[in-house]
DNA sequence: TTTCTTTGTGCACGTTCTTGCATGTTTTGC
DNA sequence: GCAAAACATGCAAGAACGTGCACAAAGAAA
């Protein structure tokens, strides 16, 4: 018996019952429990199942509900981004989310006790923290942009210039030390400098692909940024720049 | 049974009932009461469902204010009245939705070849709404409500102010011949007005326990309803009154 | 062929998780 | 105010789990 054939078996029994149980899998094979948690794990590694506690259950269709390519490589690099993002915070202080699905991660790893009050122009971040008790929640509507999933527009801005925070978390942008920070939106572009200007401070969780890269629109200085998240694969002399620019680096 | 199993099942129950109950949980599982309320106390940890004394209802955005009412015959009466109210819709219109659950269902049963422009305080609206390609969605932001599901508050007003519809599905409210519409917050009846004041007609799909009952705040007079959605066990001597201040009736 | 490395597997051990029971507390209905 | 039901908490037994290690089979290098 081959390991991939076992492998094969999983995923299409996950496919047509949603749930395998490990001891059963063992016995079906003629392996023991540990060689069928092994597979388990490795399928796990790759997204393509979650483990439970007595077997393991198809993954959760929320990463083929949201946008774009997400590969489950990423999903797990973003995971790990959002923790390391959420680091940062401080319980009582005020926050900007923008859109993009890396501060849609980051919202979601926000632990429910934790108090903010937390202002953002997308509908997924909204979507997340509508739950959570302890975060005072400030939609900021506008006009809704089916593929940035965020609002934008006069009504945006005029919205974010009553309001002040500490902290703003900046998404789905170029990052350069050089250029600073740029998007590709020209009315995005409107609502994050907006976002920019009335915060104390920035933070970036970029994954690997977004640095030392630029866009049309300037939205930040580069030396505007406090906190930069990064994964440990990042290059060593582009940290640097942004650390003699006065960002404080984070490793996820 | 995995855990993951029951986890599942009182999800799917609570979507589809809006209560469980620990007794009936726990011998239909074939475990004891305690690790009933374990997997309840989880999932309440993770807002997936609000705890009560003998079981657990559905989280605040959707349970609204109908927790023992909204059986599966509900949700089924709940379905048919908003294919019933799409049906006062014209391509090209500009429509106000506040929240409550039977505009969340409308909003769903909204065809993708219609052209509309919506704009609504309502988070379950826009997420129904947001991937409707012909559709304008205009968010009215503002402070968020855990208990509505929506945006009221001074910044809403404001955005509701700069904009004019032809018809507001107004939901979740008291509904009187005498009285009028009425709403049972303050905050969020100050917003129902301002969509009234800037709407040509008033739409509202009313499940029949809904006729004949009053909340303290006034929102809009009795005459200004143009449609009224009901399901044919409504009393008909109630509609007649509707009828005679200028409403049009539909039967889902 | 012989030797080494790689890979897959099973076993032993300690750890973590789940669960039912016992106990004491809180809530509900009368 | 009282009794019953529902609940929270601590505890112990057992199941599931992770890890390190040994062993075997397959292939590569000498």
């Amino acid at each position: 018996m081959l390991t991939e054939e076992r492998y094969q078996f999983i995923r299409d029994r996950l496919a047509a019952e949603g749930k395998v149980l490990a001891g059963e899998l063992a016995s079906r094979f003629g392996v023991s429990q540990d060689t069928v948690r092994r597979d388990l794990r490795e399928l796990a590694k790759s997204g393509q199942l979650r483990r439970v506690y007595g077997g393991a259950v198809a993954p959760a269709p929320f990463a083929a509900a949201t946008i774009g390519q997400r590969g489950s490589h990423a999903v797990e690099e973003k995971l790990r981004l959002a923790k390391a993002a959420v680091g940062v915070l401080a319980s009582g202080q005020t926050l900007f989310i923008d859109g993009g699905t890396t501060n849609e991660a980051i919202a979601r790893a926000i632990p429910r006790d934790v108090e903010l009050t937390v202002a953002t122009n997308s509908l997924g971040v909204t979507s997340a923290l509508a739950d959570l008790p302890l975060v005072e929640l400030i939609v900021l509507g506008g006009r809704y942009v089916r593929d940035l999933g965020t609002c934008v527009g006069g009504d945006t801005l005029a919205a974010v210039a009553q309001l002040g925070a500490d902290l703003f978390f900046l998404g789905s942008c170029g990052l350069d030390a050089s250029r600073g920070v740029t998007a590709f939106d020209s009315a995005e572009a409107e609502v994050k400098r907006a976002m920019a200007r009335n915060s104390a401070g920035i933070v970036i969780a970029a994954t690997s692909d977004k640095l030392a890269t630029a866009a049309p629109y300037r939205v930040a200085a580069p030396d505007a940024i406090r906190h930069l998240v990064v994964d440990k694969t990042a290059p060593s002399a582009i940290l640097a720049d942004f650390e003699r620019l006065g960002a404080e680096i984070h490793f996820a």
